[in-house]
DNA sequence: GGCTTACTACTCGGATACTGCTTGTCCGAGTTCAGGGGG
DNA sequence: CCCCCTGAACTCGGACAAGCAGTATCCGAGTAGTAAGCC
């Protein structure tokens, strides 16, 4: 039960074009600025593409660019982009297998332990769901430094 | 992003102590109700051993037998005894590495970005921690036929 | 007949292989820009 | 002097290995029950 570093990598990712703002940038510049292994941060980044998330622009001077403000952004949409859209828990309808399933029909219902575990999930999908990346990024601009500095590793 | 099977399996295996009542029961004989890999079941239900949700009892007529009731174990418990406490989203403070993190020093607050995966991660916790076993297990017991299934199998 | 004792069979417990996914890397297709040549 | 064309460099995109955690399995340590032998 471990998100994939995609994910942290992804998000500050997205700040980091918001921050600097106009137009394109490339995977490695964007992999400089954290000091992430380039061409696997680009794989990332073409799985947010995929999503809507970001637009690419091929060619020089080519690059990735925001495909919608970061107010429209979710920490859930970045989530599901980079993990995909499986489940956390994912039920495998043990209880129909082994002695217990031989000795009685499949009974009717969905299975009371997924239903549990999926509500449970389903409050995660909500939180993340109720963050935009804008929220993120007016609590790292409490420090203009921060800004300022990203603004200059991009220069 | 992927629960381990191991938390499936020790929900219903913990549920079917329940049901079944009495004396510890063997991980072989829980293993074949299931149709799960014995061995590993057994492995499994170590750590629920270890983080003291069950007790085991060694010898013949042994096996494993519930620590507590049921509706003292909530979702939570089972879900950290078999998958650790690891965090689900850990930063690795990369806003500290690469370029930004030469031209800047090192922020003071937490990572905005950690902070906010962690409000998300802890409306999961606190969703799983809710729920108990004994509430899972009356939604289960409203089709009587199942608990008579599982007592059967255990005979 | 009752008690002690040794044995056996069954249990959990940890140490040991195997598989799939995450992580990391590479090379090829496509596009834009720049420079040179022609009109 | 302006336009067109060709070349090159830089970008993304997908295909290809290495490391690690999840998955599955096995064998050893320990204990209770049992049966035989002795008092």
């Amino acid at each position: 039960m471990r998100m994939t570093k995609g994910v942290e990598w992804a998000l500050h990712t997205l700040l980091n074009l918001d921050t600097v703002g106009g137009g394109p940038i490339g995977g490695a510049t964007l992999a400089e600025a954290h000091g992430l292994p380039g061409p696997y941060l680009v794989k990332q980044l073409q799985q947010l593409t995929r999503a809507g998330l970001l637009a690419s622009v091929p060619g020089p001077r080519g690059g990735f660019r925001l495909a919608r403000p970061i107010s429209e952004i979710t920490l859930l949409d970045v989530v599901e982009a980079i993990e995909g859209d499986a489940l956390l828990f994912h039920c495998s309808e043990i209880r129909c297998g082994g002695r217990i399933g031989e000795l009685a029909p499949p009974p009717a219902g969905p299975c009371p332990v997924k239903s549990a575990m999926r509500r449970a999930e389903e409050a995660l999908r909500e939180a993340l769901a109720a963050q935009t990346l804008a929220d993120v990024k007016a609590d790292i601009d409490r420090d203009p430094a921060i800004g300022q500095a990203i603004r200059a590793a991009f220069d």
